[in-house]
DNA sequence: ACAAGATTATTTATCATATAAATTTAGCAC
DNA sequence: GTGCTAAATTTATATGATAAATAATCTTGT
């Protein structure tokens, strides 16, 4: 990858943008900077604010009319499943409630995709799935990275249940698994979860039974999710000892 | 709603552009334009076209370089779950087999979406989703549209189950479940599925049974799912039949 | 003939400036 | 105060120029 999409000025400023968007950066008491506002902030010319802007309301986070200047748009109408925007989100310290949201999401249609790929998987899919645990076999001989192969394996079952809009949450299971680690405190080297239980998903594909797959892949989710609610409490808790000591230090 | 988007030159261009990318308007023989071309083409001024382009970029439909031009991203990129791509995409004609591989995707996260409001929902939830469920009954009186009620009762579960994400998908319901109407050839006044199906769902959220909820969901959407095959196939046999009355005239 | 290096050409990226359009705000007459 | 007019503000559009990236072409030496 020779020159990454990121070193124009205008995709720097739109994910400068994009992030503190979602970051609330911006509210009534300090609203979204007008056009000349944003050139200097920048140091960047109108056309390329405006085209970073504009990219920014093509994924919902922003809107702009004449005279009224350019403001957030309630949240229910981003593009949640844009995956620069859910990057953005997920990059926010402390969203462990959005990656059980997105969890959930996963729940719905990861043992689907499971059972699909059951019932009409091609020979290379099978291939590729194959190979994908392959590497989780590596991984934990310390050969292999476990989170990227762990990663590969689900987009591998994504692959090959043959329907566009599985194979587009690739890039979103991408990016949700990475900061999924960062927050459960997982470190290279320790599996992320068991050969025995992604092997299960396999064998059920391979013998094309689609409940057995999907069930398969629904333990390994629901083993995820609990990762992430059990650190979810742990946060809280860290929160609520903090503010007791703060409390008693009154 | 005073001054839609789709007023602005920049907008009616996105659009007018996304339509052709999806349709395959351009391709190796026929180049995406430079942008002196789409100036030309559409009488408007390159800052205009740039943003459009922009917008495009954004939604993963083309990719720009100094030099080498614009082209159009492979398929795979494409931010199918954008609405707007979605409804492009829709738009095109003979396009069942999309549609089924959406329903695919209603089918993982609906049923889901009703267990969840099933777990969790608030009482103003019941509300909406009983108001909905009475704007298909009077529908069926003939004193509402039966598609816009059919929708807003799958909306409103969607909004009940306290899921950022399952609520994103409310666009795409709304785009697809019009497009499959007109696919399947509905008419007004013809209802699109029984108050009495659908009830089941009410009954079971009401009743706080997360697995009633998902099965009758699920009965729903297979039920949709049917009748879309039907008219695909019907497709495909009106096709064959013009091909042998062809082969028949030589 | 051919490889290496320099030159040219093409296209997007960026900048700068000006005018138009939309719409709120302020001013003013009554 | 009400209704009309004028001014002010901000994005939308147009135009033209320069910079940067890189493919294509043209030297030049062997």
């Amino acid at each position: 990858m020779q020159n990454h999409s990121g070193r124009n000025l205008t995709y720097v400023i739109v994910h400068d943008l994009g992030r503190a968007i979602v970051k609330g950066h911006y509210d009534q008491h300090n609203p979204f900077p007008i056009e000349a506002a944003l050139c200097t902030q920048y140091g960047a010319s109108r056309s390329v604010l405006r085209e970073a802007v504009k990219m920014l309301t093509a994924k919902g986070l922003l809107r702009a009319r004449p005279r009224q200047g350019t403001w957030i748009e309630p949240e229910e109408n981003w593009n949640l499943l844009d995956p620069d925007v859910l990057q953005w989100l997920l990059e926010r310290k402390y969203s462990p409630q959005l990656l059980v949201e997105f969890t959930e999401m996963r729940l719905a249609f990861e043992p689907m995709a499971a059972a699909l790929a059951a019932q009409r998987c091609q020979p290379e899919d099978i291939q590729n799935i194959l190979a994908a645990l392959d590497r989780m076999r590596e991984a934990e001989k310390g050969n292999d990275d476990p989170l990227s192969s762990d990663i590969a394996f689900h987009v591998s079952i994504l692959n090959a249940c043959g329907n566009r809009f599985y194979a587009q949450l690739k890039g979103m299971i991408n990016t949700a698994l990475r900061i999924s680690i960062r927050l459960t405190n997982q470190r290279k080297g320790v599996p992320l979860a068991s050969i025995r239980d992604h092997k299960k998903v396999v064998d059920a594909i391979m013998a094309r039974d689609p409940e057995a797959a999907s069930e398969a892949m629904r333990a390994l989710i629901v083993e995820a999710m609990m990762l992430i609610q059990q650190s979810k409490a742990d946060e809280l808790q860290k929160a609520a000892s903090i503010g007791s000591s703060i409390k008693s230090a009154q």
